[in-house]
DNA sequence: CTCAGTGCAAATATTTTGCACTATG
DNA sequence: CATAGTGCAAAATATTTGCACTGAG
C-alpha cells in the first residue's frame, strides 16, 4: 500500500518561502508578504483572513500562494464543516489536528496508535489505503473557563 | 467528558422521513421526495446532485431538508477538501468513513481501537474532547481495476 | 528582455435568505 | 384556517479565471 507517501520528511524547519522556492517558484514581494504573515500568525487561519490582513496583496495571489504551499506540503488544509477551510503550518511530518469548537484554535498531535489502527484496518478494507485524516474536536483549556457559544458545529 | 454524546442510539433502521417527524417537522410532498431520493441512491451525494435529480423541488428546500437530516443525525456531512460536501446516510451509530479518491464511493466502518485511541488521547490533550472525525482515503476494489485519474485530492 | 507572477474584475460555485404563495395538520 | 413549509430570485460567501500589466532573473 502507498501509506508511505504520507511520511516524506520535511526537515528544514518552518520556512514557507523555501518551500515555494523548492518548487521552482520565484521569490516575489507578494509571496514574501503572504508567507511572512502566515509565519507571524500563531495558529490556523482562513484565506479570507489573510486577504484582510494583507490589503496590498490581491485576493487571487493570496489564494494562489496558499494553494502552492498546500501542494508543497507546507500547509495543511483543514475542512471546516460550515464555511471556509482553515490552514495551518505543517510542523511535524504526519499528524492530526485538534480543533477547539469554541475559539477555533488548531493544535497538532501525533499518535502512534493511529498508525497502528490504519495497519489493522488495511486488512478489513476492500481496496488500497492511500491516506487518512483525523480531527479531534475539543473545548480547549482556555475556553473551558469561559461560556461562549460554539463557533463551529461539531458534527461527527 | 462529553464523548457519550456521540453514541445516541438510532435504532429504528433507515427511515429518513421518520427522523424528520421525530423532530416535529411536517411530512410534506417536497420532504418525502427528498428523503425518498436519498434512500434510493446507493451511496453518498451532494446537495447539488439532489437538486438536479429533483427538478420539481426548490433548491432551498433541498438544502433545508438536508440540514434537518444532518441535525437529526440521520445524515453525515463529509467535508470534501475541494468543492461541495457530500452526505451519506448514517447507518450505524458512531462510525467513520472510507472515501474512494477515484470514484468518490463512501463506505462506513467502525473500529473499537479508534475509540480506545480517543481515551488515551484524552490524557494528553489540554481541554475536553467533544468529538472526533476520521476519514480513510482509499482506492476502492473496483477502481483498482481501472486507470482513471483521481476525482478528489487527498490531502492528509 | 522575457515570461512568471500580479491585481483587478468578472465568472463560477455553493449556500442562505427575503418574501409572497401554498398546503399540512 | 393558522402557520409551517415552499419556490423563486436575489444576496451572501468562497474561490477561480481571463487578461492586461509588472517585475524577477
Amino acid at each position: 500500500m502507498a501509506a508511505s507517501l504520507m511520511l516524506e520528511t520535511e526537515s528544514r524547519g518552518i520556512n514557507l518561502s523555501n518551500a515555494l522556492e523548492d518548487r521552482g517558484l520565484r521569490r516575489t514581494g507578494a509571496r514574501t508578504a503572504v508567507t511572512g504573515r502566515i509565519e507571524h500568525l500563531s495558529g490556523a487561519f482562513t484565506a479570507e483572513q489573510l486577504c484582510r490582513d494583507l490589503p496590498g496583496v490581491g485576493r487571487a495571489t493570496v489564494y494562489r500562494t496558499i494553494r502552492h504551499l498546500v501542494d508543497a506540503g507546507a500547509l495543511c488544509k483543514l475542512p471546516i464543516l460550515d464555511g471556509a477551510p482553515m490552514y495551518s503550518i505543517a510542523r511535524v511530518e504526519h499528524h492530526h489536528h485538534t480543533i477547539c469548537s469554541r475559539c477555533g484554535a488548531v493544535g497538532e498531535f501525533r499518535h502512534s496508535t493511529v498508525e497502528r489502527v490504519m495497519r489493522s484496518l488495511a486488512k478489513e478494507i476492500d481496496g488500497d489505503i492511500i491516506g487518512h485524516r483525523m480531527e479531534i474536536f475539543i473545548t480547549c483549556g482556555s475556553c473551558l473557563n469561559e461560556s461562549t457559544t460554539g463557533k463551529f458545529s461539531v458534527h461527527v
